[in-house]
Order: structure tokens, then C-alpha cells, then sequence
DNA sequence: ATGGGCTATCTGTGATCACAAATGCGGGCT
DNA sequence: AGCCCGCATTTGTGATCACAGATAGCCCAT
């Protein structure tokens, strides 16, 4: 190594793993979770210089992320944060629809009351991000509700399909978080919680479909 | 460039792209079409050996393929096809159902008398690959046949998850079709094409999803 | 003959270098 | 003063090298 291996606070997971690994980590809970938005350009070498590897890491971590639609590389291989057209943008949230509907219809008969407490919590730390007007907290955690409820499903491909969606929607969530300005509390996460708790799989397949459906949709209108 | 830069056949579109990109287009051709059966290793060294590149581009095709799920890297970095489990494979034929059957629904009312008669006449070639006993013919025609059809709907987001998972079960495709060794005319694709002429939705989606699940359900059975 | 340890080789990882294309900036011309 | 050309810089691409861990084969001791 040229550069000092200085630790930059990594997480014990972060230990041990390969460097293309931790830096596609990163950049991937940045741009799903908002952190980055739309159009935004970056460079191999910056991002190497960021996080102390050469440009070996670096390009593996966004040619991955290329590969999963959170990327693009426009021509001659400038790589950017992708503006999603309008169509784009319904046709992701047809596909949100679709498999999210088809996780927590396959979650309920496994949810028990532990899930149920969990989703609680969480709906508690979305009400306090929302006070706190913390946009990436907000995303972040509304999504690790979702990512609670599916984990259940016992769908891994399908959950990591989903998760990919989130991927691609990462830089226009935050950008719709930015226009939806009211205190927005999670109303369809309580209705999700109710289907749950009644063991209502019509009830909770429309909670679900209008929770993942509503927020994109004053995007695209 | 160490070696010749020998052309081996490129194809028209082939030109000018880059180093990395051909090895991931025919790599992932030969996965997707089953022409690799399940756990067969690579090295990156024995790719970039046979496209006549370094193990950078060779490295760059891996990693994408692996983060689309055609690879899977073993602890410490080998890489081979997966074999998947049973549930895997049902998942992914759930998947495929899910998807599947939403993009023939939105390919309908665009469905031109053009488009029949290429399906029709995909059709006939899929016949004339399973008289030839060709496996990998036969596999390549039949997406062939869904994607011709799903182009149709207008959804590249969605048609893109969809070939993900068609790479996924590409090895597996190949060992099923190994499996079944009656000549399987494809019956269920001219109830797909019947319920195109007719319009008749609900029997289109039942169609494909049968088309869909039926060759997959025997290799978990 | 067989089991165990040691080494030669193979594999992936990451860094560095060379190169070509694109970008952008500055100076000179009109 | 405004515009355009040309060069310096930046960028991605690909090749090569150094290195560590894993693998496997081989030799020797029992």
C-alpha cells in the first residue's frame, strides 16, 4: 500500500473484507438512502482519493454499481447519479408494487408478535426523523421497515431484486422527500401493521401497494 | 497491447466497445443460454487468456456478473456458476411468474398482427432446435420468444429484472433440459400467441405463467 | 503402502503505469 | 469585446507487477 491503512471508522463488519467491498458498501448506502442526488458526477480517482484505495477498488465498486441501475455512465464512461425520466420513475414504482406486494403477502403467516413490536419501534424512529427533517434518516429507516417486514418472507432473491429497485429510486427519493414538505406521518405503515396484526392479507397487500405507490406518485404527476 | 488484437469474429455491434464489455456480453450469453453447466469454475486468468485481454477486463465482467447473480464467487474469491437449491429455483420461477405475467399484460394492447406472426415464426425455429437435440438453440430461441413479446410493454426496467433472473436459472435451464428428453413442442407459447389474437387477458397471463413454471416445477419436484 | 508435512504453483486483490479521448481553460485573432 | 482554436489537464481503459492466501502435488518418514 502507498497510503497509510488508516481505519476511518470502519464497523466491525467492515473488517477483514476486501476494499472494492467496503467502498461498494459505502456508495451504496449513500445513493439508496439519498445521500447523493441526481446528477451528481463522480470520478474514479476522487473516489479512491475518499476513501484511501487506488483506482483498482475503486472502478469495481461503481462498475458494480453500474450493473444495478444505481449508476449511470453516460458516453465516453463518465459515471453520474442517474435523472430518471418520468416513465422511469412509474415504472419502478409498478415494480415496488409488484414484488413489495408479493414479499408481505408471503411474510404475513410467518409475522409474529416480535415482528410486530419491531415495526413499531421503527415507525417510531420514522416519526422522529421526520421531526428532526433528517431526509437520509428518513429514507434509510422507512426502508429498514420494509426490509424488517420482507425479511420474513423467506425471499431472498426477491428481496435482493427489491432492494435493487431501492437502489435505483435512491437519489429521486430524496429528491421527493425534499418537495413533500408536510410532517408526514407513516399512516400507511400503521395500516400495515393493523393487517398484520388481523391477519388480513387483502387488507395488508393494499396497505402495501399504497404505501409504495402514493410517495412517487406527486413525482411523476 | 502485449497481443495481436485478433478481431475472433466480432460482430457488427461489437466494434469500438470496450475490452470488458464483449467479455461480459458473450460471458453472460454463454450463462444465460446454458452453454455452462452448474459449478463449473473460471479464473479470471483462463478468461482473460481466451478473449486475448488482461485480467482487468476479465475482472470487470466477473464482478458484474456476479453482482447480477450469473456468478457466485466461493470464499476466497473463486468464482463459478451456482448451483441453486430448490427453494432458489422456486423463487425464481416465482419470480419470473410475477414478472412474466405482468409485462405480457401490458404487452397486449400493443400486440400488432407483426408481432404474432414473429412469434409465430420464432416458434418454428424453437420446433426445429428441439429436433436438432440443440440445448443451447432451444434455450436461446425460447427467451428469445418471451423477449420479443415483452418488448412490447414498454418497460425496460422491468424486462432488464426479468433477463436477471434468466441469467440466474441459465445453468439450470440447461441441466433441466437435459432432464426432459421427450420433444416438447411448445404448446403452452401457442396459447400465449392464441390469447394475443383473442385479446383475452386473463387467459394470456395464465398462459404465461404455466409457460413460465411448468419446465421449472419438475426440476424441484 | 500410506499418511503427513512442505513447497511450488495458481488464484484473486490491489497498486501503478501508459495511453487515448474528452474536457476545459487561456490566449490570440477578428 | 466576443469567438474560436489549441494545448494542458483530467478522465476512463487496459496492462503489468507485487503480494498474500489457498490449493494441490510430491517427497519422505513410518
Amino acid at each position: 500500500m502507498l497510503h497509510s491503512a488508516k481505519p476511518t471508522a470502519l464497523s466491525p463488519s467492515d473488517t477483514h473484507v476486501s476494499a472494492h467491498d467496503r467502498v461498494y458498501r459505502t456508495l451504496r448506502a449513500r445513493i439508496m438512502y439519498g445521500d447523493i442526488a441526481p446528477g451528481e458526477a463522480l470520478t474514479l480517482r476522487g473516489i479512491g482519493r475518499e476513501y484511501d484505495v487506488s483506482m483498482t477498488p475503486a472502478r469495481e465498486a461503481v462498475r458494480r454499481l453500474v450493473a444495478e441501475g444505481a449508476l449511470s455512465l453516460s458516453s465516453s464512461g463518465r459515471v453520474a447519479t442517474p435523472e430518471l425520466s418520468n416513465e422511469r420513475i412509474e415504472e419502478l414504482a409498478a415494480l415496488r408494487a409488484l414484488l413489495e406486494v408479493e414479499l408481505s403477502s408471503r411474510a404475513l403467516p410467518r409475522a409474529h408478535m416480535a415482528l410486530i413490536d419491531r415495526l413499531h419501534s421503527i415507525n417510531a424512529t420514522i416519526a422522529e426523523m421526520v421531526s428532526k427533517r433528517d431526509a437520509v434518516g428518513y429514507i434509510r429507516t422507512n426502508l429498514e421497515f420494509h426490509r424488517t417486514l420482507y425479511l420474513r418472507a423467506q425471499a431472498p432473491a426477491m428481496l435482493a431484486m427489491t432492494e435493487t429497485v431501492w437502489l435505483q429510486l435512491g437519489p429521486t427519493m430524496r429528491a421527493l422527500y425534499g418537495r413533500l414538505r408536510r410532517t408526514d406521518p407513516p399512516q400507511n405503515h400503521r395500516l400495515i401493521i393493523a393487517a398484520l396484526k388481523a391477519g388480513d392479507e387483502p387488507g395488508l397487500r393494499l396497505a402495501v401497494r399504497s404505501d409504495v405507490t402514493q410517495g412517487l406518485r406527486l413525482l411523476t404527476g
